[in-house]
DNA sequence: ACCTGAACACCGTTCAAGT
DNA sequence: ACCTGAACACCGTTCAAGT
C-alpha cells in the first residue's frame, strides 16, 4: 500500500517540488507550473509524474494546513458549546486564509472534488461534526450541511487584504447568525 | 459628450462584437477574445480598441440586465416592507445567476472596480437603497453595507448547475437571516 | 523506473502596415 | 480615424530520447 521503491531520487525530486511551490506561494500567490519545475531543478514532466493535476500540487502543499484545521474541530467542541464551538472554528479558518490565501482556495476544491466521490473530505467531515452538535442542542437550524457552509465563507478567498481587517470576521458573525435556529 | 464620428462601421462592428460575445457566453459559458473577434469579423486589434479590458466588454454585454436588476430594487421597495423587498430581490438575482452564470461575476467586479473609485456603482447603490430601509425600519442589522452582501450572495456564481435548485435559494434566507437584527 | 527539456497547443495582447 | 492579422509573449502539457 505504501513504501514505494526506487524512492532515493524520485521522492527527493517530489519533496522538492512541493517546498518549493510552498516558498513560491507564500511569496507571491501565483503558481506557474514550470517556473516551479525549474526553480526546483527538475523538467516539467517530472512535476507533472508526481502531481497530475494542479490540484494534487495545492493538495499535498497545504496538507499540513487542512490537516490541522480538520483536528480543530472537535478540540473546540471538547471545550465549549457548539455554536461557540463552530464560531472558535471559523476565527481559524480565518486565520489561516488571511496568512495562505491559498489554503481556503485549495479547501473549497478538496471539498468540491470529494463531493462528487460520495464523500465530503476532511474538511467537510469536521464542518458535518460541528454541525451536527449544534443541531443535537438546538442552537443550530436542522436545515444546513457542511457544503452550505463551505459556499458561504468562500468569501474569505475573494476578499482583498486592504478590507480583511474590516469585514472578514464581521461577515463571519453574520454568517453564524444565519445558521442560527430562529427564536 | 456623445455622438461620436464615423461610426459608419466602428459602431457597426462594435455592435456586432457585443452581439457575438452573447451569442458566445449563453451557449458556453467561455469567453476566448480571439474568436469572438474572428466570429465577429473583426481583426482582434479592433476588438481591443472598443474593448480594452476584458471586463469592458463584459460589462457591455451584461448592461441590460445590470440595469433591470438595479431598477427592480426601488420597485420592490414600493410594495413591500424592506425586508421582504430585499428577499425579492435577492430572488431576482438568483433568477438572473442561474441563466446567465456571467451575470453576476460581472457585476462583482464591475462593483469591486467602482469601489476603488470611491462609487459603489449602480449595483452597490441599489443594495444601499434595501439596506437602508431596512435599518430605518429596524429590521436589518446597522452594520452591514452594500459590500458584505456583495461578497455573501457571491456562492452564486460558483454554484454547480446541479446544486442549483437545492442550494440556491435556500443559501439566500440564511443569509438574510444573518443580515436581520437580532432580537 | 525515472528524468529531461524541446516542442506543441492555446490565448491574450501588441503594433506595423494598410485603407 | 479605423481596421487587419502576423507576430510576440506566456503557460500549461506532452512525449521521444536519454539514464
Amino acid at each position: 500500500m505504501n513504501a514505494p521503491r526506487r524512492r532515493s531520487d524520485a521522492a527527493e525530486n517530489r519533496a522538492r517540488i512541493i517546498e518549493t511551490a510552498r516558498t513560491v506561494i507564500a511569496n507571491s500567490d501565483e503558481l506557474r507550473l514550470n517556473a516551479i519545475a525549474k526553480q526546483a531543478g527538475v523538467g516539467q514532466g517530472t512535476l507533472y509524474r508526481h502531481f497530475p493535476t494542479r490540484d494534487d500540487l495545492l493538495a499535498e502543499v497545504y496538507r499540513n494546513d487542512v490537516e490541522q484545521l480538520v483536528a480543530a474541530a472537535p478540540a473546540f467542541l471538547a471545550e465549549h458549546e457548539p455554536l461557540k464551538a463552530l464560531a472558535c472554528w471559523f476565527n481559524r479558518v480565518a486565520d489561516y486564509a488571511r496568512i495562505k490565501r491559498g489554503v481556503f482556495a485549495a479547501v473549497e476544491t478538496a471539498v468540491w472534488r470529494d463531493l462528487s466521490a460520495h464523500s465530503l473530505g476532511p474538511i467537510g467531515d469536521a464542518v458535518t461534526m460541528l454541525l451536527a452538535a449544534g443541531k443535537a442542542d438546538g442552537t443550530i437550524r436542522a436545515d444546513v450541511d457542511a457544503r452550505d457552509v463551505i459556499l458561504l465563507i468562500g468569501y474569505l478567498s475573494r476578499l482583498d487584504e486592504t478590507e480583511w481587517d474590516t469585514r472578514a470576521r464581521h461577515l463571519l458573525s453574520i454568517v453564524l447568525d444565519g445558521l442560527r435556529r430562529r427564536e
